[in-house]
DNA sequence: AGACTGCTGTTACCGCAAGTAACATGCACG
DNA sequence: CGTGCATGTTACTTGCGGTAACAGCAGTCT
């Protein structure tokens, strides 16, 4: 019943724990999101239960693993989003930010927005009832705060900045996913292009005069 | 070797693709994207292989489910986005068209969100190295082609016009992923405050006076 | 010392779903 | 009548998620 020695136990599985992690990591990095207990389990050089021990199921372990690149990712985007600088430089530098670190490692992305719910049963992946990745959720959130925080919005602010957020965050991610898959410009392209939009520029130019139909 | 004969049977197993397709439909409305192959021949009364043979595998029967219900979403689209009226006005009917398409059918709209990569051996799911589901695909690059026609968008515009169309479509979807889990406005409000986004609110709104920070 | 606790690790198994092989049946054509 | 050919079946294999049940190895309590 000592209290040294638990903590003691308690810090060596938090070891093993990380240990796992990353064993988990890089199995993850090289087969996708199909990869199976088994094979993360070798990769750890230990076999199935423990890791259930761990992380009771394949959802945990994938929760585990998504919050800690999801915690990575968005340090990188806040630190982005608060630099002391013009809003639209900021707005540009952190759809940079999250558009290299997709660039640079796809197969995270692929993996944190993709998260392969399980065939087995009972389990119905970890994410039941919602649809999208909690990535894009916490990330939606995150940038809903810093607008309402930064912006005067006037009366329902808080509620359009959640909108705001929530959409802007999804922009940002199709335009990055369908831009990682086709590679059709530069990133600093696509980010001019993205912020172009956000500054209004789809209301801004002109119809098309000899356009088709009307 | 008749061709009438030829044609009959072609006849036939079309109709019977087409059963086949509705009994899938019930039973992933019922079940979700996880629904199984058993469940959905024992919806149309018949047996596993039977299925195979029409849809090669798990991943043919979903891109033929997802292709009908994409293309009777984006028939809609395309009727708002077509219509007569103020750019405004179009912009907001085609997000209020999508909205009340996944508010309907939220089963539907998972499932094509969600296209559940199957476990099996070999097979990686229908869409291996894509990492969206086509919908928002298929959405954005038909976006990106009414804007291009519609709009004058002057050197490179084809280019900035898909950037957007994608970017547009990704905005909508993971708003409306949100909106339809939370539900913390009416419908409208919401088309209102990311026409507002798209219209350049973002850049026009006043810093907050006495924010926090500096 | 010796029984007890609690952790780590194993092998061997269950259940389930995807996908396939092999066999049975109805039907038009020569 | 036999020959194709599509339709349908049962019964199987493979592979994965998840779970007993058991084995070793600390340190602890009496």
């Amino acid at each position: 019943m000592d209290t040294t020695q638990r903590t003691d136990q308690q810090r060596s599985a938090d070891r093993r724990r990380r240990e796992l992690l990353e064993a988990a990591d890089r199995v993850v990095l090289r087969d996708g999101p199909q990869a199976s207990m088994n094979a993360i389990a070798a990769e750890a050089g230990i076999t199935k239960p423990i890791l259930y021990r761990h992380f009771g199921d394949k959802g945990g372990l994938y929760a585990a693993l998504a919050t800690r690149h999801t915690d990575a990712l968005l340090d990188s985007l806040r630190a982005a989003l608060d630099a002391p600088a013009d809003r639209r430089e900021r707005v540009e530098a952190t759809l940079d930010t999250y558009l290299a670190a997709i660039e640079a490692r796809p197969q995270v992305y692929r993996f944190l927005m993709h998260p392969a719910e399980g065939g087995g049963p009972g389990d119905q992946g970890f994410d039941v009832g919602k649809h999208s990745a909690p990535l894009l959720r916490r990330m939606g959130e995150e940038l809903a705060q810093v607008i309402e925080e930064r912006l005067d919005l006037g009366p329902g602010g808080q509620q359009l900045a959640r909108v705001w957020g929530h959409g802007i965050v999804g922009m940002m991610h199709a335009a990055g996913d369908w831009w990682l898959g086709e590679r059709p410009c530069s990133r600093a392209e696509l980010v001019r292009s993205l912020a172009d939009l956000l500054w209004g520029r789809l209301a801004a130019v002109a119809d098309r005069v000899g356009g088709p139909g009307f």
